[in-house]
DNA sequence: TCTGCAAGTGAATCCGTAT
DNA sequence: AATACGGATTCACTTGCAG
C-alpha cells in the first residue's frame, strides 16, 4: 500500500491497521457509522448478570466505557490527521455512543459545525411502553480543526433544493427497507444500514464531484455507493470479509450519475460591477445624491471617483454608510437610495447593478 | 437550612453552593437547562443592520472545555444524589455543550433513557450561509442510576394524548415567544427562556401531582411555574439575584390548575417534504424531463441536488417554473408534470409528495 | 373592528480575499 | 501572520400602527 492511496476499493482489516496507511491530508471527506454494540452487549449483558450475580457496577461501566472511549479516539485522530485542512466529517450515532463520539472529537481539536437529526418516519416503536419511542439519530458533523481554512458546503443548491428556503438541522428520512435493504440469504444483511438518501444529501452538500470521500466502518457499502454514483472517489474497509464481498457486488452495479453538479458550481456568480461602474456609465451622476432609508436627513453627495461624502467623511458606498448608520460595517449596495428622476421613486443603488455593462 | 427542604421557594444562589444542602434523595425529578458554554467570536449583524442580541452573559463564560466539564460534574452528582432512587432528570443542551453533559451523565452512573429533540418552529435562521439552520436542541433523559426501581412515565396518557401513537422522541414546540416570553423593562429578560410546553410534557410525563421537581437553574422560573400550575412542589434557585425576583413574581402569578390530567399535546407541526426528498428518495432520478401543462414545449431537466434549469435558467422547481411562465411567483409543486415511466401518464409532481417518507 | 404593512427578534461556536 | 475592507447573508412569528 505505501503512499499509494487505495482508491475505489473496499479494503479488508480492522480500520485501526488500516487508517496509518491512509496518508496525511488526502481526504476531502469523511463519514462514519462506527459501531456501538461493543458497548450496548456488554451492557446489556451485564445487567443481567447483576441480577444474578451482583456484578460491581461501577467497575464494568468504567472499563467498557473507557475502552470505548479509547477505541473512539483512535480512529478519530487517524480520520483527522488523513483529512486535508479544509476536510469534513460526519459521524451518526444515538444516545448510547453519540455523547462520547462528540465529546472525543472536541477533545481532539476537531471543530463542530453541527449536529444534525436524522428523524425517521417509520423507527421501530418501543416494545414495552416504558420509554419515547426512539425516532431519530443524531450526526455530528465536524471540520478537522479551528482553522480559517474554508469547508465544502453547497449552501445554494441546498437552499434550492428546499425549495428556496436555507435547508435546517432536521432531516426527514424513512429508515432503509425494501429493496434498498441489501439481504444475504434472505435475510437483513447488516442490522444498521444507512438509508441512501442520507449519505447523497451529506455527500452533495460537503464535496464536488471528484473529491475523496472515506468511511472507515464500510458495513454494506452505502457511503461508497453513493459516492460512486455522485462522480467522487472513495475510500472503504470493514474487518468483516463477508461485508466486503457484499459492498464489492453493491459497487459493481453502482453507475455514476449525470446531472449531480452542485449549483453553486455551474451557477458562477454574476460578475461583482463595483460603484465607479456606476458612475462611468453615467446611470448615477457626479452631484448626484444619496439617502439612507432610515436616516432621511443624512444626504450624501457622490464624487466623481465614485466615493461618497456625508457628515464630514469621505469614501466607499460602505465606509461612508457604516460611518453614518453608526455600525461596524455596512453594504452599501442595500443601504444607499437614489431618486429615479423619471418616476421619483426612491431606489436601492444595488438595482442598478442589474443593468447589463 | 439544615436538613429542611425549602420547597416552593426561589432560592438565591450559586447551586454548587445551594445544593449540598438538599437532603439526599429528596426529589422526584429534575430539569436542568446548564449554561451552554457559547463561544461567539464576532459580533452578528443582520442585513437590515441590526444586531443579533448573542448569548454573552458572564454566566456562559467558561475558560476551557475542562473547566466546563469540571463544573458540569459537580452540579450532576450533587443533582444525583438529591435524587430519589426511582427519579429522573431532564437536561437541555445544543451541540457546544450536550456532547459533555451526556458522557458526563455516563460517566457518572446515571443511565440514559432517551434522548429528545426538540424541533423549533421558527428558529433564528443561520443568517451567513455557511451551515445547516440550528434548528433544534436535544434534552437527554436519565434515570439516576441502573438499578431496577421503576421510575415514572405516563406513557398510556402520552400516547391517548398523541392520538392514540406512542409519543416519540421528536418533539415540536416554537420557541418562546409572545406574551409568554418574559420582560424586563420591556426588553428581554433571559435570553434562554424555555417555552412552556416543552415543561409541560416533560413534567406530565415523567412525575405525579405532589411531586418534588427541581431546577438548578431557574432562569426566569418556567421550570418552577409550570410545576406549580401542575400541582407539583419545586425546589429552585438562580445565583443572579434579578431573576430570582423575577421568577417570585412570576410564581405569585400561577394557579395551580384543576383537571390537569390527561396530557394536553400541542400541535405537532412537522416541515412539509421539499422537493429534495423527492430525489433523495429516488421517485424522480436526476436527469429526468419535467413538462408545464401549459408550456408543454419547455422542457426541464431535474440536476442531483434537487434544482431544475430550463430555459437557460436553474433553480428551484418554484424560480424556474415563474421564469419560465413569466409569472411573479409559481408553486412548483402544482405546475410541473413528470412522466410515470410504468403508465405513460403525465402526473403532478405534487403527487409524489403524498408516497409516505 | 378588521386588514395590511413595517418593524422587531430568537442559546449563533455564522466571511473571504487582498495586501 | 495579521489587518483591512468589500460586500454577502435570514425565517417564522409577533406586535404595533396606519388606513
Amino acid at each position: 500500500m505505501n503512499n499509494q492511496i487505495p482508491l475505489d476499493q473496499v479494503l479488508h482489516g480492522d480500520c485501526l491497521e488500516i487508517l496509518p496507511h491512509i496518508p496525511s491530508g488526502s481526504v476531502d471527506l469523511i463519514f462514519a457509522d462506527p459501531p456501538y454494540n461493543l458497548q450496548l452487549r456488554r451492557e446489556l449483558w451485564r445487567t443481567e448478570l447483576s441480577k444474578v450475580v451482583g456484578v460491581d457496577h461501577e467497575w464494568d461501566r468504567f472499563s467498557s466505557l473507557s475502552e470505548y472511549d479509547e477505541f473512539t479516539r483512535k480512529w478519530l485522530a487517524e480520520c483527522q490527521r488523513c483529512l486535508k485542512d479544509s476536510g469534513t466529517i460526519w459521524v451518526i450515532g444515538s444516545y448510547h455512543n453519540i455523547f462520547r463520539i462528540g465529546s472525543i472529537l472536541q477533545d481532539l481539536g476537531y471543530w463542530i459545525l453541527n449536529d444534525v437529526i436524522w428523524i425517521k418516519h417509520n423507527p421501530l416503536p418501543n416494545l414495552r411502553g416504558t420509554r419515547f419511542c426512539n425516532a431519530h439519530e443524531t450526526i455530528i458533523w465536524a471540520k478537522k480543526c479551528d482553522n480559517d481554512k474554508k469547508y465544502t458546503f453547497h449552501y445554494q443548491a441546498l437552499k434550492a433544493g428546499n425549495e428556496d428556503r436555507q435547508m435546517r438541522s432536521d432531516w426527514y428520512f424513512p429508515i432503509c427497507s425494501g429493496s434498498e435493504r441489501e439481504t444475504r440469504d434472505g435475510r437483513t444483511a447488516h442490522p444498521t444500514q444507512k438509508p441512501e438518501g442520507v449519505l447523497r444529501r451529506i455527500i452533495s452538500a460537503s464535496s464536488n464531484p471528484g473529491d475523496v470521500v472515506m468511511d472507515p466502518f464500510c458495513g454494506t457499502g452505502t457511503t461508497a455507493a453513493v459516492a460512486k454514483a455522485l462522480n467522487r472517489r472513495y475510500i472503504t474497509m470493514d474487518k468483516e470479509e463477508a461485508y466486503v464481498g457484499l459492498a464489492e457486488k453493491r459497487l459493481a452495479a453502482v453507475s455514476p450519475e449525470l446531472m449531480n453538479e452542485p449549483l453553486s458550481i455551474l451557477e458562477s456568480r454574476r460578475p461583482k460591477v463595483p460603484f465607479i461602474n456606476i458612475i462611468e456609465s453615467g446611470l448615477l451622476l457626479p452631484g448626484a445624491t444619496l439617502r439612507l432609508k432610515s436616516k432621511q436627513k443624512v444626504l450624501a453627495i457622490i464624487h466623481g471617483d465614485a466615493t461618497i461624502s456625508a457628515l464630514g467623511h469621505r469614501g466607499s458606498i460602505h465606509k461612508v454608510g457604516a460611518l453614518c448608520l453608526g455600525t461596524p460595517t455596512c453594504n452599501g449596495w442595500i443601504n444607499w437610495y437614489y431618486t429615479d428622476e423619471a418616476s421619483g421613486d426612491e431606489m436601492l443603488i444595488d438595482c442598478l447593478r442589474s443593468v447589463r455593462f
